[in-house]
RNA sequence: GGUCCCAUCGUCUAGCGGCUAGGACACCGGGUUUUCAUUCCGGCAACCGGAGUUCGAUUCUCCGUGGGACCA
């Protein structure tokens, strides 16, 4: 009685992977893994005009990337599977197939309406305030005119309502007068969207359609082609929008919602950003924020994915991927991450690279900020003399730095022999500790923000340490 | 213009007739620290409005308002 569960995330390759796609193709991931079933990738490419030809490579380098593997279907080389091929493009036969029967059956039929016409029954509609539906009482006559090449085909919509239950929002109820005959193959011979969606979902199986809400509304063509066709109809999951900062309009471009790939340049770890996406439209009903990604497949269920939208709040996003950063890798699986994003020569010295990344580490929350972060350490810093004389004149700055750097030489340089010392020093010259260490963390680093100021002089070393205390006066 | 969806702190959300409406992000204080970050403690902050149902509504129903989606 129960259907295998098999569920698709069917992107159009019109342009990048986003992050609401992601979120869709996470949903269908961990609903397919938390039940035993499959995912499947399929490539809705029937939109010529729109067709990107990168799109195809980065859906799929995406995929990878955040560890949303199909089972089945279009990837890189050894997937596919027994109801392929996965590109809509390469099943035109099916499609037309399914249409010439339902030709035959007078449940669809060639339209000879030209775009001129349509105009003008749009227009008129439009003048009468009525809503336009198209539907086969307007097909013009044309006698004995039998050739039917080129000519779009329409489905015949019959009468009575279409009802169909979502699993989140509940039942709908759709009149089929308000459902026009919308084109099922286009003049060009392709499908239209609505179509192949149904004839693919049906072939391969597919028992979920887990997707965005923002097809709620074609949902009862769907529903109606099932029924036409005799099929069994899946069930539909429509998941909530994801909205952009304001929370007036879809996450867009502007938003930051661009290619998922700039997430990866910026460094934020694929678990982070799944763990954050999870929680855009579902949650497991405890306080728990932080999921692993096993967690999930264990935790997630359809009973508990939101009506409403969510906003997408990029700060929180990057309070969890520093969460990820600081406490769910070890410091060997940090540096690997971090490699990319450094120069390689850092490295030369693994040792006090490590020392370096202790000091550190807790203040990366992107790896991308590492660079910045760490490079103190390995290049001699520029030293803004506005800066280093901010709250103190220059001959006074220069004093104290001398009486530091003829303290230090003899120093034995760790971080408590450093910090007795300068204590002491600030004390004889009754000078506040906070006043004297400013001025040495900019005349070492360049500036204001940095790890502790012992922990810099024993990091880099007495010479090193010395030398930049002597370039600044 | 038509059809449909949604509605708890600024944000992500818990709540499924009776709670001081809970947690988290952000923000603001304070401790730790020489600074930023980390960390710990504390604080600010929400049931869109109006009817109805009910002994009792954040919760159920209706209307309104606001926001969104799709089609045109």
């Amino acid at each position: 009685m129960n259907k295998p569960i098999r569920v698709r995330f069917a992107p159009s390759p019109t342009g990048f992977l986003h992050v609401g796609g992601v979120r869709t193709a996470l949903f269908n991931y961990l609903f397919a893994k938390a039940n035993g079933g499959k995912f499947i990738l399929r490539l809705e490419d029937t939109d010529r005009e729109r067709f990107v030809e990168e799109g195809v490579m980065q859906i799929i380098e995406s995929l990878d990337w955040l560890g949303l593997r199909p089972d089945e279907g279009v990837w890189l080389e050894e997937l596919e599977g027994e109801h392929g091929p996965y590109v809509q493009s390469k099943r035109l036969n099916h499609y037309s197939s399914y249409a010439n029967d339902m030709i035959k059956s007078g449940q669809a039929y060639y339209s000879r309406t030209s775009p001129e016409q349509l105009e003008a029954l749009k227009a008129e509609a439009v003048l009468a305030k009525r809503p336009f539906v198209y539907n086969y009482a307007m097909e013009p006559d044309f006698g004995s005119d039998s050739d039917t090449k080129g000519l779009p085909i329409r489905l015949k919509v019959p009468e009575g309502s279409t009802n169909w239950t979502d699993e989140v929002r509940g039942s709908f109820d759709t009149k089929n007068v308000l459902i026009d005959d919308f084109i099922i193959i286009k003049a060009d011979g392709y499908p239209t969207y609505n179509f192949a969606n149904v004839i693919d979902d049906h072939l391969m199986n597919i028992s979920h359609v887990i997707r965005g809400d923002e097809f709620i509304s074609s949902t009862a063509k769907h529903a109606l082609l099932y029924d036409m066709l005799g099929l069994s109809r899946p069930a539909w999951v429509h998941l909530p929008p994801i909205l952009g900062p304001d929370g007036t309009k879809k996450l867009s471009k502007r938003d930051g919602d661009v290619n998922v790939l700039d997430y990866k340049a910026k460094g934020y770890l694929p678990e982070a950003l799944l763990n954050f996406l999870s929680q855009l439209g579902w949650n497991d009903g405890t306080t728990q924020e932080i999921f692993s990604p096993e967690e999930l497949i264990a935790k997630f269920s359809i009973e508990r994915i939101q009506k409403s939208p969510a906003v997408f709040d990029a700060q929180r996003l990057d309070w969890m991927n520093g969460e990820y950063l600081r406490n769910k890798l070890t410091e060997e699986e940090f540096i690997e991450h971090i490699k990319p994003y450094i120069p390689a020569g850092w490295l030369e010295d693994p040792d006090y690279f490590k020392s370096v990344l202790r000091l550190d580490r807790d203040r990366i929350k992107r790896l991308d900020e590492a660079k910045y972060i760490m490079e103190i350490f390995f290049e001699t810093p520029i030293i803004d003399k506005q800066l280093l004389h901010k709250k103190d004149d220059a001959s006074t700055v220069a004093g104290w730095i001398a009486k530091t750097i003829a303290a230090l030489e003899g120093n034995q340089f760790t971080h408590d022999s450093i910090e007795a010392t300068l204590r002491e020093i600030a004390a004889e010259m009754k000078v506040g500790a906070g006043q004297y260490f400013y001025v040495l963390r900019v005349a070492l680093t360049g500036r204001t923000e940095a790890p502790g100021l012992f922990d810099i002089f024993s990091t880099l070393g007495r010479d090193e340490s010395l030398k930049r205390l002597k370039a600044v006066i």
